[in-house]
DNA sequence: CATGTTAGTTATAGCTTCTAACGCAAGCGA
DNA sequence: TCGCTTGCGTTAGAAGCTATAACTAACATG
């Protein structure tokens, strides 16, 4: 729709040509009705059919943009978790610590509960993840790493002294990262309360007992975060 | 197994028919073979085509058995839900405690993961559970509440007083079970935490990380059971 | 023996993913 | 401005799935 297009090479701000743009373009709008479905109905209720009918064009052009529907699958998978790679970043930067960590997650969580199971949620046994998406769950390990190792620790529990022994020989997946063995166990700890919590909250588990989910997390985040 | 049948209506130890006994015997069938199918690709993948046929029969005729797909998984999240409770009262009776509790259900979960994921994996955003699985559910949290209430708490941690003081007012979830609020949180503690830790070295995502999950899985145990 | 129930069959509808072959039109270079 | 190429979208169709309908054959029971 913007008429500034023709220029030449020069000043090369944008380099994409209009068939490029219409490209982006569909696929976006592709994965926006991915995304609906898969809120609506979980990624087993994705149809590649479906997504095809509802943007006006019949099934087989949709293989134009996407090679296969576990491609498309994996795709979102990718953004899911650049999105919550992201919002650690964006936490992790703006030196809410822990607490605020916890919080963004949560909101982010809620914001789409099947996105959080595009990443937590129920494995497909044959299923590798490329590369690209291991280095994006890497680095959401070093926001949570860093996060941990600025907020020092206070007690971080005194029963797991064997484990975080352990720990400070099997360190490899903190990648060089110089937090010592207590950070790399409190960053664990973090990780798989607030993922017990979140998956259960989201699964609709907690629904009907009576209390209210969000007290709970809190609780669980004020054990984690003694300071404070 | 046994052969003493028969008889009459008399007596009424077996009061099966043969044509009730071969029914039974191909539902079992059937569900073998799902269970197969499903720790091989998951729920997502159980097709009762291929199961029909790897039973020597034409498709259709599964339907005889069961009504859809949709009800053939739901029973197998039943058995699922069934045995769970099993386990976690046999661990209850035994006497061995929280500590207990925590392997049985470890064990259970790496018998067959994709069994746990049934239970505690990615919800379908349209099902609702029958009114007998939640029944289960609820004799599953009984059986966890009696271990907890018998385990006694020594600091079941300070920082949730609030939360705990939230339950004692929002307890309609444990049904009349006389334990007090801390019980309550420790009862809740243990399953956000168990779930949380086996769920993602179930989904796999401790692999390559280099320290061992069992380790984890016990470190997390000990927190929980700040006595022994 | 007659009758009703039930397990199995084939045929079929309608859905899915995905491949193949074709037409058309938009963009690119000369 | 004129081809030529590239790529988008189409229809046709194969192979798979769930599920229903109609029918047959075997079984159980009166």
């Amino acid at each position: 729709m913007a008429a500034d297009a023709g220029a030449g090479e020069e000043a090369g701000v944008d380099v994409t040509s209009p068939r490029e743009r219409y490209r982006a373009q569909v696929r976006s709008d592709i994965k926006a009705r991915a995304w609906d479905q898969i809120a609506r109905s979980g990624a087993t209720g994705l149809s590649l059919n479906a997504i095809a009918k509802e943007l006006g064009m019949s099934g087989p052009a949709l293989y134009r943009y996407f090679g296969s529907r576990d491609e498309l699958i994996t795709e979102l998978i990718r953004d899911a978790y650049r999105s919550l790679a992201d919002t650690f970043r964006a936490a992790a930067e703006s030196g809410a610590g822990l607490e605020g960590l916890a919080q963004a997650l949560r909101r982010w969580a809620l914001d789409d509960p099947q996105r959080y199971f595009l990443v937590y949620g129920t494995p497909v046994p044959g299923y590798h993840a490329p590369d690209d998406i291991t280095a994006i769950a890497r680095e959401i390990m070093g926001a949570l790493l860093d996060v941990c190792a600025s907020a020092g620790l206070e007690a971080p529990a005194p029963a797991s002294a064997s484990f975080t022994a352990h720990l400070s020989q099997h360190r490899q997946w903190a990648e060089g990262h110089p937090a010592p063995p207590g950070v790399l166990r409190k960053a664990l700890a973090f990780w798989t309360r607030m993922h017990g919590v979140l998956s259960l909250e989201l699964a609709g588990h907690f629904t009907g007992m009576g209390f209210g989910p969000e007290r709970l997390f809190d609780a669980e985040v004020a054990e984690l975060t003694p300071g404070r």
